[in-house]
DNA sequence: TCAATCTCTATGTCCGGACAATCTGACTAC
DNA sequence: GTAGTCAGATTGTCCGGACATAGAGATTGA
């Protein structure tokens, strides 16, 4: 494990568990770097990694304070299913549907696969504590992955990716609302014409390929997207 | 300007006009760095630096490689109006209130004052090409900004702030939705119970103070969240 | 023919130093 | 008393080098 990291990890620790106070100076780095036999670039780089993280603001001429305002996530890209057992909700999963689909126009140009080739759909109801809480489609371009129905309501479809080696590198997302059709009423619990969040979502692996598109609709009485972002600077 | 960002831009610009094609190697940093007269440090900060912004893609043993897929724009901090001016649509505002009001219990805890304290209060009405998209309300802390109501129809209160002196860092944002009340539906121009797309959002300074709390509502069919995020690694 | 091993290559980590830019606070001059 | 100036402190940038690590392909052996 890198240096540089072991040292990011203890001061966030420190920053954690209140040894490190928010606005407190955190010394001038070539001392620190010499107070624990470590180069300056190998403790800059730990700082920087906190820095980017949010937990910490550097000022040339003043020092690097900790911020005051509590962190709590970032926004990462996260399956539902990992966001929901991190927050202890026993998520579960009904697989509706697992098949191969000709590819419509939307979901082709989404994929960057010929129209009408055949491509993965799948459609699950989402439950916490039981009760509906959103209904998520996905199609997926043949070869990548076997989708396995036991395994789709065991975990997350990115924790299947993932352990089927696919890296996933980043996304393009939409967030939006639109009244409920009689179908997706039905199918979440709610009346038709109710307020429902949706969100489309394509996920591209680090070479550039599309490995995922969703379209999701959430019931907002039971589920809403929170996150925190840092000014790019 | 540094030499790091110098080349940072020049290969940004490389890849946006097809110079580097996706997928094409960038050559290993050493020689890099020769040809260019640069140590490899800056070539390597100057390469991180558009890995973090998910333009490229290092791979030990391999190279550094330009991904396929077509970042757009990370998310980011950004205000509504600079987003729609970026996109061309022309945004206006029209000042609703614009007062100082004893701060509310959520209010209160939003921003870290006292219960009952005064704060200031914004209700905004954003157009785009002559129609309603959102219905913006804010509170802010006293004495921070002076919110003459000219300037806030003629530009958007991030830039207000940070022309201001403020250096925003940080934001938490809650995004959901939910059929209109019958006064949200006629500020907007929609139907009551019609669903609407809610944003809550509490931004921090650099010190962490909490400098704004705003509760957002946009009609869904002329507003979305768009976003592209990367995986953290 | 297939699998294990080796070698080459490129990035990852780390060091030590040097100078520049900027912010704060104290000092000085008016 | 106030404003301008100066010095100290701290991060920002940049250099040049060294070794470690992981991936890919070629080689070698069974």
């Amino acid at each position: 494990m890198p240096l540089y990291f072991q040292l990011a990890q203890q001061l966030e620790a420190a920053i954690e568990h209140g040894a490190l106070t928010p606005g407190s100076l955190l010394g001038n780095e070539i001392e620190l770097a010499a107070r624990l036999g470590l180069s300056r670039p190998t403790v800059r780089q730990a700082i920087q990694s906190l820095v980017d993280k949010g937990l910490l603001v550097r000022r040339r001429g003043v020092g690097t304070q900790v911020v005051h305002s509590q962190v709590k996530r970032p926004l990462e890209l996260s399956s539902l299913y990992d966001d929901l057992e991190a927050a202890g909700q026993r998520p579960a999963t009904t697989v509706l549907v697992n098949t191969v689909v000709p590819a419509s126009a939307e979901v082709a140009a989404a994929l960057g696969v010929a129209e009408d080739g055949d491509v993965h759909r799948i459609e699950r109801l989402r439950l916490a504590h039981g009760e509906p809480m959103a209904y998520l489609v996905n199609h997926l371009p043949l070869g990548l992955l076997d989708l396995d129905t036991g395994q789709l309501e065991a975990t997350g479809l990115y924790r299947l990716m993932r352990s089927a080696g696919i890296t996933l590198h980043s996304a393009r997302q939409s967030i939006g609302a639109r009244a409920a059709t009689r179908d997706e009423a039905e199918r979440l619990g709610e009346e038709e014409g109710a307020a429902l969040l949706t969100m489309q979502r394509t996920t591209f692996d680090d070479t550039g390929r599309a490995v995922e598109f969703g379209t999701h609709t959430y019931r907002p009485s039971r589920y809403s997207f929170e996150f925190q972002l840092l000014v790019r600077s």
